[in-house]
DNA sequence: TTGACAATCCAAAACGTTTTCGGTAGTTTA
DNA sequence: TAAACTACCGAAAACGTTTTGGATTGTCAA
């Protein structure tokens, strides 16, 4: 039905070679064939077929972009959509396409996550969204097929990753609470299979540290990064230490469920208790009072991720890890 | 350097045809015979490829999912991740594939969207977030591409949509504002040139009617569906008409920047102005007071669009229009 | 005049599958 | 005992490209 290279060749009256050699910028061929086989082609409507050429070449330009459990992890849509775009934004602008593959579904499906990509001979990976005790994390570490993960450590010859730096990143936010006086601070930490989640909570401990506070196990509660989550969270933790003036979060979202709950409980904010959060959603800058929180560059996260692939695909280099920056921003919880 | 098919059926001492219909279930090859090229295949580790069947098949159980400018369109997150999600999961459990499609990066790489989809023998796209008057619109509705619009009424032989119920949503939303007794209610649309935008004017405009109410121009505006236009809305309305008594904003974020102005201004909500939303995203929520809204189910959205699409793929069913029902979600901010 | 050398072009193999059309045994039926 | 049938298997063509290794001209220098 569609048509082919051979229709075009017939209707130029020329061989398919020359066709080929006509589209891809050869020079041994006349030029007034050239612009004849080109205006034939235009005519004819003719497009080359991609998996035609996959098939010959040996290589598809296309990556996948896993997202574990795509549909369970719809709650984090402020963080995974920005690095979506941004990934995609890169990879596209550099003619690879990308195809979007769920560990879930692969899992209803009974195909392994490596089955999945090696059969549509995906050329690489870009990983989000996936948990330290996920199965699939050995998978993708064990495999031969070059991938980077976001927010996931995993570093082989073929595996790389960009995150933001948290331990630091969490020692911002936790300074600028001590700095405005608090001692008493508590954390509602991600959980705990979360990469992030454990350098956060180094960041915290290493900001008590030089500050010259002792630790206090009831001021630390794992959550869901989620609203609800935070807003239990906050919950156990006024009942576990009512004195705390500060609590910092590990997520604008838990962030706002736990200042949901402390203004049902009549606290003000930051007056009797002041609230930092983690990644700079949109949502943190419209919440009343706006949030005081850690910024995370979601969209260059993409695009170092989608570069670092490249950078392995196309100049074959050893991939590496790459941590980002972290910022503080001010607003008025604080 | 990927193991083939003839790799196997030499391991195994057979033909590769006898390979093929041994994976693909035939059931002309022997009991032992199919047991040997099983285990064979499974220990060089093969893996059919997708690309060479695809070929050969004509067929690449590969679907586009077009998202216009997805990089300009992130502060669309809140509404269009769900929907994403729900045509991820019913495509993939039906084993089609789905390709993350740009039209910005297709307009950077001089690749018309059509051009796109035939040289990857895409076999069908699921479109959104465009615009009426994207150049893009035509090129759907004209291809001979089976797809599906999102919140998009094109309708043809190979195009069908789906889309919430604007016109009553919008009712809804008014509906419940003049039952609380609101006569002088105000507009914030979104753009002009989005299909929503026009059929929830409509809705609007037929719920004054039956309320015997008429309409008036100053008490309409336009904007973006973002928060900050919302904002920059809701202060030019109150301007022109400081005697309204409540606001229908055609998104959640306008709501949302609208009820920021408000707060700023010192106009208590809902006493001194009572505010509806539209979309029912997550933030709406979590705001204070929480915002009272017109529901619309995304994931379904999505679902329902990946079956409109399959049914044409797979049972080559007319296209049609789709109406998914809306919801009024009453809060605290009416 | 002839050999070399561009400038153009093409036939055929290859990529990894599926499928059509047989072919060869062995087994049953008439 | 021959014919028909079953059960199992293989050779080869096809899908739409790219690329290798020439082939055919014509032109120019010797």
């Amino acid at each position: 039905m569609p048509v082919t290279i051979r229709d075009v060749a017939r209707a130029a009256g020329v061989s398919i070679t020359t066709v080929s050699r006509a589209f891809n910028g050869y020079d041994d061929v006349g030029p007034d064939t050239r612009k004849r086989i080109l205006k034939v082609a235009k005519e004819l409507n003719y497009r080359p077929s991609h998996v035609a050429r996959s098939l010959v070449l040996q290589q598809t330009q296309n990556v996948g972009l896993l997202i574990s459990d795509f549909n369970a992890n719809r709650g984090a849509h402020h963080f995974l959509f920005d690095v979506m775009a941004g990934v995609h934004d890169r990879l596209a602008s550099l003619g690879y396409d990308v195809t979007l593959v769920s560990t879930t579904t692969a899992r209803q499906r009974l195909v392994s996550y490596i089955d999945f990509c090696t059969e549509r001979r995906l050329e690489g990976v870009i990983v989000m969204g996936m948990r330290l005790d996920d199965p699939y994390m050995q998978e993708v570490a064990e495999a031969k097929l070059p991938s980077v993960g976001i927010d996931l450590p995993i570093l082989s010859r073929y595996c790389g990753y960009v995150m933001t730096d948290n331990v630091n990143g969490a020692k911002l936010g936790m300074q600028h609470l001590l700095s405005k006086g608090h001692r008493r601070i508590g954390f509602v930490n991600g959980h705990q299979k979360a990469a992030v989640s454990v350098d956060r909570m180094r960041g915290y401990q290493l900001a008590l540290e030089t500050a010259g506070i002792d630790s206090d196990p009831d001021l630390i509660v794992h959550s869901n990064f989620l609203v609800e989550g935070g807003e239990a969270a906050t919950e156990l933790l006024l009942s576990r230490a009512p004195d705390i003036t500060a609590i910092f979060y590990a997520s604008d979202l838990m962030a706002l469920g736990g200042m949901r709950y402390l203004h049902r409980v009549g606290k003000r904010i930051p007056e009797d208790v002041a609230v930092v959060g983690y990644d700079n959603v949109d949502v943190a800058e419209w919440s009343t009072p706006a949030l005081t929180t850690v910024s995370q560059r979601r969209f260059e996260m993409g695009v170092y991720a989608a570069d670092m692939l490249i950078g392995m695909l196309q100049r074959d280099e050893e991939p590496g890890g790459r941590l980002l920056p972290s910022e503080l921003v001010v607003r008025q919880s604080t």
